[in-house]
DNA sequence: GTGGTCTAGACCACG
DNA sequence: GTGGTCTAGACCACC
């Protein structure tokens, strides 16, 4: 289900806090549905137990899961997440045009580039 | 000249390196200008040399600045820093156009929030 | 596996990333090897650690190995070095060609030195 | 006559010394002619006289110029450098050689990058 | 345990 | 004076 990258510099429990939180997102992960135990899921991924144990942690500090000790790990129902998200996008934004800027870049090849990205991550949900 | 930010985690010789790029963007900084030396720079940040030094290195490899052992260093005259940051803004434009498809953003609301913050900083530039 | 000339002038790392590189390119280090720990390697060597951290680096900027923090260091699958190790013989063949025109070395005198010592290295290799 | 590159990491006394000896394996600087005394020569090339100084003791060491003190510096008549320059580019061949073989570069087409430029450089000479 | 960053202090070649 | 390399020893995050 999850698939990790160790090329890639991000430590391993964020790369799986942040998959569980796109799974969230994309709906795939229901509230109240139950996560694999953290054993199981240390298993699954060849991972040490510890680093399954922080990302669970992280999720919890962050309200998208909830843990009921000696049950498991839950999916939150609430919508917190998708307020930080959108947050997130806002700030990244600001970054982003800040960059543009410094760079040159005109508001509207920015405004283009982004319309087009978008353009095409909608063509990709229906091929 | 450049303020560091401690609080930050971003280690010290790439916020130095960040902002020499900046500074070499803005037009601040002009081609065959002279740096700082690597022993007076750490002085005037009060940082080690090495950690100047790493900064420097790192501005050479990227073809920022060239150096002249026992002379010092400077401004590259070549613009493939543009051409190399015009290319990361269009990478992360990609990234911030996945993120906003997964939270719900409309293509319209994010181009309405990019064109706001542009606007926000052209006005800067006449405050 | 690796010994060290200190009477040479070129720098510990750069002797380190040289050999490292040809040990890649004779297959004895293949694609996700793992190397040496930065310490264990300082210790064999008889070297800082810092000195193999920076050819590590160095090594890694250049996509010879890619490295995961807490984890270690490996040998990286694609054959960029060996592009690369080809583009630069055909640099250091136009400057010594230039060198021996310069020389009054004809074209015959200069295409035999090179069949010679072509045939000694494959004659070494069956000894 | 002599132009410097500042950007070149070589230091500027051999980059002197080696324009030195191109232009007598070119026929430019002739036996027993005078060459420009320190303190001229540091003037035209902007120039620390040390740095002249150095550059002339080496070529005095290699054969190549003779110094009569309180004169100044002459051209030495013997063929020594040729011989030498002729030596060098064996040793050099040795050495490409042996990254071609690592390389896998067959004897075939090394030759034949060699006959290339070669062939290109006659070339450059009635252009 | 791993790599990554930083400090402190030293030596060298170059100008 | 300049940059370049190296050592020694420290602290951090990650696994």
């Amino acid at each position: 289900m999850i698939v990790l990258n160790y090329a890639d510099r991000t430590p391993i429990y964020e790369q799986i806090v942040n998959k569980v939180k796109e799974m969230v997102l994309l709906g795939i992960l229901k509230p109240d549905e139950q996560l694999p135990s953290v054993r199981q899921m240390a298993i699954d991924l060849s991972v040490n137990p510890n680093t399954i144990q922080k990302a669970y942690a992280q999720l919890e500090r962050e309200k998208i899961i909830y843990c009921i000790t000696g049950r498991g790990n839950y999916i939150s129902g609430n919508d917190t997440l998708l307020k930080n998200h959108q947050k997130e996008i806002l700030e990244e934004t600001k970054k982003l045009v800040e960059k543009a800027k410094l760079a040159g870049v005109s508001k509207e090849a920015l405004v283009k580039y982004v319309e087009d990205e978008y353009q095409q991550y909608v063509e990709d949900e229906y091929r």
